[in-house]
RNA sequence: GGGCGCUUAGCUCAGUUGGUUAGAGCGCAGCCUUCACACGGCUGAGGUCGCAGGUUCGAGUCCUGCAGCGCCCA
């Protein structure tokens, strides 16, 4: 390769003060970062970017994870890939309803009609403003589009290498469209199916949620030891319980079939106090005999194992708690619901009906402890408690119409999938294979909300009016998308809407997990020749808490579509820690925001901060490391300048006319460089590639163009001369490249300085380019430990390094002086010594002799 | 309860298949206004590699156990 040799505009005194806002509109009217739309599959690097919440608060772990696929894009750009990597927004969900409800003080309730001249309030009122659904999903769309634009803005200056022509949200028509077809595909493959089931509810958000969402916490409760009274009036039978409000819900007691204890009382029934319904004793092995007092009371239903037990032991159906968490109406006397005494149990059932789960808790307890049915006191314990992540009350279990995602039957093929994923680092892909073992229920992607994605169905009234859920009516792709509660039933008329024999919406919206889950089909518009050019992706970058959400749903997804990965690598980043090393959260208030210190250290250096932290590694903010990097393309700029200040004027040169043995074990080393930060790049280790690039860069800086400048100011037309300024040259173009992608806006500067086109589309250095110039002698290690003992022996004399040196005794094994001399008048000009000598000795040393001071 | 990761200089971290006196940066100390760079440069001090065993000629690196911290799953 021929060194391009006509520096352009070397600035006399070069800053890196503006360069960030000249680039990045420089990059978009060049279109540097546009994906080529012709490029074929195998020509294509692709990158399933993650959509940000827009809702969410920016933070620095924003600018930490998303910097990482950015390092990848720009490696893989200049290796020669055309790169597609596009940005989404992730706006449709739960997150934005609730920042929309806060933000202007509304609620949506859905039986209000469509007010057109309503206006949000300025500033939130104290009472939430009831509106219509469509008014609310107006003001979601109006504030996720300011949202949005504060995000882009960030990414913009943290210099990401997004084709922003790419731009898409997960509420658009066209992700909706997208997401309605899949799920119509799924449907007719009989891969999603809806059903009537007691699901995990929360009361606050009065939606289901599914088993993704929920966290376990820790909370004190008490255990309450209720005497039944035996069926047949032999005594009584003592269960422990947490949750004593539940008991009218009673279904049976259950035990462990191998519980001594029990066995007699097994087959027989007791009679629930309060309310006297009789209810059998039965065996089942997930009762825990260590567990209060071995037996508990089944009630329809207190939580998920009630669930398994109603299910597997096929008792009737008692529910109680209703969707906003109070207490429904009970059907006592009713065919599955018999009692043995009618009146008492309605009447005190009168006295918890509308009530909360904590006032009938109360009023139960009174009553108990009043009969005599309560035995001794409450036994506090704390136990873990399933919470919706975003929620702040338990969840309740409640029986509604849901859709699900077939899971649990495809198991062991999703476990399978997970394997051929290569996860970076490896060790992340037991996150996923854990969540898969530990799958309980199907998907859930019903929600009971509003801003979503809806159920592309409607459902036929019969005469009667009862709604026919077995025979959806589905929507024709061509109509995508729709919205069932606006748009008719195909073959309908709206006039038939909520008529018997007319139709019905489906009335809810997807999971946010749903519509993200196919970002690749979005993002790459599934149906168009794009999308066969750029999928499967080759890239997945994400934060690991959400490996059993958004990894897993998109594995799913396109296991079930496509019957393939959805993409190849899976780059897991840490979390960032703030100072002290703590988790950053809202409540704690230790979140930190990006754009002021990307103000105040500047995006290479936050980038560079970022590049530090390896893979699937927590790391925690340092505004030294930042400074660091900001000292880092201050460096970049200066040597760039001498450097090229050098080869002014020079005659062109190859790498042929490097012949210095000191220039020519340079190369060698850099070749080195080049080998291990490719490898490194490919390995999806920038952190590597970054810290081995720059030890040779300050290397470079510190030695060997101190070594080399005396020699470089000598006469162009002296072949060591030429060899000086040839390798400067070769060695500052690689290094140029190898940082562009930790430092895109110093290194775009610096070799804008002698070339036309960008560094970020110029070719990944190779070790072809440095032709056969290099030869490891250890030439540049031996005179750099010479060098060094100059240097010591100035500084421990406290003499200015300028100081020249008398006389120098170099001792040491012949063969390593051979390889000293050859470089011997590099380090006589950067030491300034008048004279040197050679001894023999097994161990090598260096003697100084300062000259006096003249 | 099962699993994963971490524990190396005051701080933040590298240490690739086990191989000579364990590395970097920051911080600290001293020196140098040097013709790319004071938004600098040079030099130096500083570590029994969490603990206890084991394998080996040789262990920060491999094996076993333990402890602490963090996380995932149930």
């Amino acid at each position: 390769m021929t060194a391009e040799l006509s520096p352009r505009s070397v600035p006399e005194k070069p800053t890196i003060e503006g360069l960030e806002e000249a680039w990045l509109v420089r990059w978009e009217d060049e279109g540097t970062y546009r994906f080529d739309r012709s490029a074929t599959r195998a020509e294509v690097y692709s990158v399933d970017t993650p959509p940000p919440t827009v809702s969410g608060s920016l933070h620095i772990g924003h600018v930490f994870s998303f910097t990482h696929p950015d390092l990848i894009a720009r490696y893989q750009r200049m290796s020669g890939k055309k790169v597609f990597f596009p940005m989404g927004w992730d706006d449709n969900g739960l997150p934005t309803e609730r920042r929309v409800e806060n933000y202007f003080g509304v609620r949506c309730d859905p039986s209000l009609a469509y007010d057109p001249a309503f206006v949000a309030p300025e500033k939130p009122a104290e009472r939430k403003i009831s509106i219509s659904r469509k008014n609310f999903v107006e003001l979601c769309h109006r504030l996720t589009a300011t949202d949005e634009e504060v995000f882009k803005n960030l990414w913009r200056h943290l210099g990401l290498s997004v084709d922003w022509s790419l731009e898409y949200t997960t509420i658009s028509a066209h992700a909706q469209a997208i997401s309605q077809r899949a799920f119509l595909e799924m449907l007719s493959r009989g891969e999603v199916y809806s059903s009537e089931a007691p699901t995990l509810w929360d009361i606050d958000f009065r939606t289901a949620v599914s088993q993704a969402e929920l966290e376990d916490r820790e909370r004190p409760a008490n255990y309450h030891r209720v005497a039944f009274a035996k069926g047949d009036g032999s005594g009584t039978v003592e269960i422990e319980t947490t949750r004593p409000e539940l008991l009218a819900s009673c279904v049976a007691l259950v035990a462990h079939p191998d519980d001594e204890r029990f066995q007699s009382l097994f087959g027989t029934t007791v009679v629930t106090p309060l309310f006297h319904v009789e209810v059998p004793v039965v065996a089942h092995e997930l009762a825990d005999p260590e567990k209060g007092s071995g037996i508990a009371m089944i009630c329809t239903f207190g939580d998920a194992t009630d669930v398994t037990w109603w299910r597997e032991l096929s008792l009737p159906t008692r529910a109680l708690i209703g969707r906003d968490g109070r207490f429904l109406p009970a059907d006592f006397g009713a065919d599955d619901w018999p009692t043995r005494d009618l009146d008492a149990a309605r009447s005190f059932y009168a006295q918890l009906e509308g009530r909360t789960v904590n006032q009938v808790r109360a009023t139960v307890v009174d009553a108990l402890r009043e009969s005599g049915e309560l035995i001794g006191e409450l036994r506090a314990i704390t136990h873990p408690v399933k919470f919706y992540e975003k929620g702040e009350r338990p969840l309740e279990i409640v029986t509604s119409r849901q859709w699900f995602v077939s899971t649990l039957a495809h198991r062991d093929e999703l476990l399978a999938r997970g394997e051929q994923i290569k996860w970076h680092p490896d060790f992340m892909k037991h996150r996923y294979k854990s969540w898969v073992e530990g799958l309980n229920v199907d998907w859930n992607i019903s929600r009971q909300r509003f801003f979503g994605v809806p159920f592309p169905v409607w459902y036929h009234l019969d005469e009667s009016g009862a709604v026919d859920f077995d025979h959806p009516v589905v929507a024709e792709v061509a109509s995508l998308p729709v919205d069932p509660s606006s748009d008719p039933a195909p073959g309908f008329s709206e006039a038939q809407r909520n008529q018997p024999g007319g139709f019905i919406g489906d009335p809810d919206v997807m999971d946010t997990w749903a519509t993200s889950s196919l970002s690749p089909q979005i993002a790459g518009h599934w149906g168009s020749d794009l999308f066969e050019r750029v999928f499967p992706m080759d890239l997945r970058p994400q934060a690991h808490e959400i490996i059993r959400t958004w990894l897993f749903s998109t594995v799913v997804r396109s296991h079930f579509e496509h019957d393939a990965l959805p993409f190849t690598n899976a780059l897991i980043s840490g979390w960032v820690l703030d100072p002290d090393r703590k988790k950053m959260s809202k409540s704690v208030g230790n979140v930190v925001t990006p754009m002021p210190l990307l103000e105040l250290h500047g995006a290479d250096a936050l980038r560079y901060w970022a590049a530090s932290g390896r893979p699937g590694t927590d790391t925690a903010i340092d505004e030294a490391q930042m400074k660091i990097g900001r000292r880092l393309t201050i460096k970049i700029l200066n040597a760039s300048k001498f450097v090229l200040g050098r080869l002014e004027g020079a005659a062109p040169l190859t790498a042929s006319d490097v012949t210095q043995p000191l220039d020519r074990d340079l190369l060698a080393l850099l070749g080195h460089v080049i080998d291990e930060t490719t490898a490194a790049f490919e390995n999806y280790d920038y952190a590597r590639a970054l810290e081995r690039t720059e030890a040779f860069f300050w290397s470079f800086c510190d030695n060997y163009v101190e070594l080399a400048k005396t020699r470089s100011y000598r006469d162009p037309q002296d072949p060591p001369t030429r060899s000086a300024h040839a390798t400067l040259s070769l060695t500052l173009s690689a290094l140029q490249r190898l940082l562009a992608p930790f430092v895109p806006f110093v290194t775009e500067e610096v070799w804008r300085w002698w070339h036309a086109d960008s560094v970020h589309l110029a070719a990944w250095p190779t070790l072809q380019e440095l032709g056969a110039a290099p030869l490891a002698s250890g030439v540049y290690d031996a005179v750099g430990d010479v060098l060094e003992a100059v240097r010591r022996e100035k500084s421990t004399q406290k003499v200015s390094q300028r100081r020249e040196v008398a006389e120098l005794i170099i001792s040491g094994p012949g063969e390593l002086l051979e390889v000293i001399q050859a470089g011997q008048r590099d380090f006589v000009d950067a030491g300034g010594v008048r004279s040197v000598l050679y001894e023999e000795a097994s161990d090598f040393s260096v003697q100084v002799t300062l000259a006096t001071d003249d």
